[in-house]
DNA sequence: AGCATTACGAGGCATCGTGTCTTGATAATC
DNA sequence: GATTATCAAGACACGATGCCTCGTAATGCT
């Protein structure tokens, strides 16, 4: 349990860590309910039944809050069980991914931090340091590599395979369906496989 | 130039169309000031030498002025010459791309939009509606579809080419290097020429 | 030209969210 | 049982929003 940024989360001890646990509860159930642009901190406050200032005391934006409440979740939906084939362990993981993104209370929170970023520095580190999509993908790549004499370095393998699903999903908030990502999927794998075609 | 959404802008037509040029000009100077953030309806109005009631008037939001103020440029930016070979073609394009959204006031202008639009529902169809990625890379993969004879259907290419580049800019802020972008493009267009390696 | 219409700049207004500060109750420590 | 410090509650100043009202000036129609 970090203890986020903020600096120390003040000299004495806290008398309930219940607070926190009620803040993060009251987080995951308003963005639900309500959804992230209609969240305030006075209102999370209130939900949590604990003054504003205990809030601020440990987070200081709804973007930590949000992070924190959201990052065990989402790591536990993207980490799909293997497969034995390569093609289907890349397809399950891309159908995760797009459920994650879609339907998901953490994956709408990701993408409301995501959202958070373009226009505001600290929030891109937050995310940025998470790399909560990132660390999914490599952890399925790494699986796949053996099969995959040509694929690229894993940066770029990764962007190759999760870009496009993330970038369209961020652009129209409609995603790839199953059948193109089952082409996307087999496309990427053969040439991963077949090496460069100079 | 269009009269943006915000139904009609009224009735009578407008006495300068300069008031709305200021604005737009207002915008665009205070994005590369100020940034995105900083920026309130308010604080156009005053820098345009405009009454407030005066932008409420003709957009209902920043967005819609934001876009407005910043599409013909993007669309402009992201317009590539046409290369004699393909991959030259596709990998010019990219660093366009890259350079539009890691530089460019309008690709600044863009990102922030597509923030917004991950917890705003009209912010998103505005710019769904406006689709500039997704137009300027259909018409770079127009030029090269006859060169690549298993190139998926469009949707689904523009997302691999242009996919990876996004995502990661929208993740991190940092763009992949040239030598990334090179890599790309020479896998997709292997994998695009070669047809599906079962 | 003259009149009605309507946008215009300016700014007041209520409302809301933010982040800080204060208060009185309550729990932990000695 | 006295001291200390956290806590919930809420007051506060600030800034942004979006609406509304002024008096003014430009436009369209005759």
């Amino acid at each position: 349990m970090s203890r986020t940024a903020h600096g120390q989360p003040a000299p004495g001890r806290p008398r309930s860590e219940s607070a926190r646990i009620a803040v993060l509860h009251a987080v995951d159930d308003m963005l639900v309910e309500q959804g992230y642009a209609a969240m305030t901190m006075k209102g999370i406050a209130e939900r949590a039944g604990v003054g504003r200032q205990t809030v601020y005391r440990w987070w200081s934006t709804k973007a930590e809050i949000l992070l924190e409440a959201s990052t065990s979740d989402a790591a536990h939906e993207l980490d799909v069980e293997p497969r034995a084939r390569p093609a289907d362990d890349l397809l399950a993981f891309l159908e995760a991914l797009t459920t994650f993104l879609t339907t998901s209370p953490a994956g709408l929170a990701y993408r409301a931090l995501l959202g958070e970023a373009q226009h505001d520095t600290a929030v891109r580190e937050l995310v940025r340091a998470a790399d909560l999509i990132g660390t999914a993908t490599s952890a399925v790549l790494a699986r796949v590599r053996p099969h995959a004499a040509a694929m690229p370095a894993p940066p770029l393998a990764a962007a190759q395979l999760a870009g496009p699903v993330v970038a369209v999903i961020l652009e129209t908030g409609v995603p790839l369906t199953p059948a193109q990502l089952a082409d996307h999927t087999r496309l990427l794998l053969g040439a991963w496989t077949a090496g460069p075609q100079r």
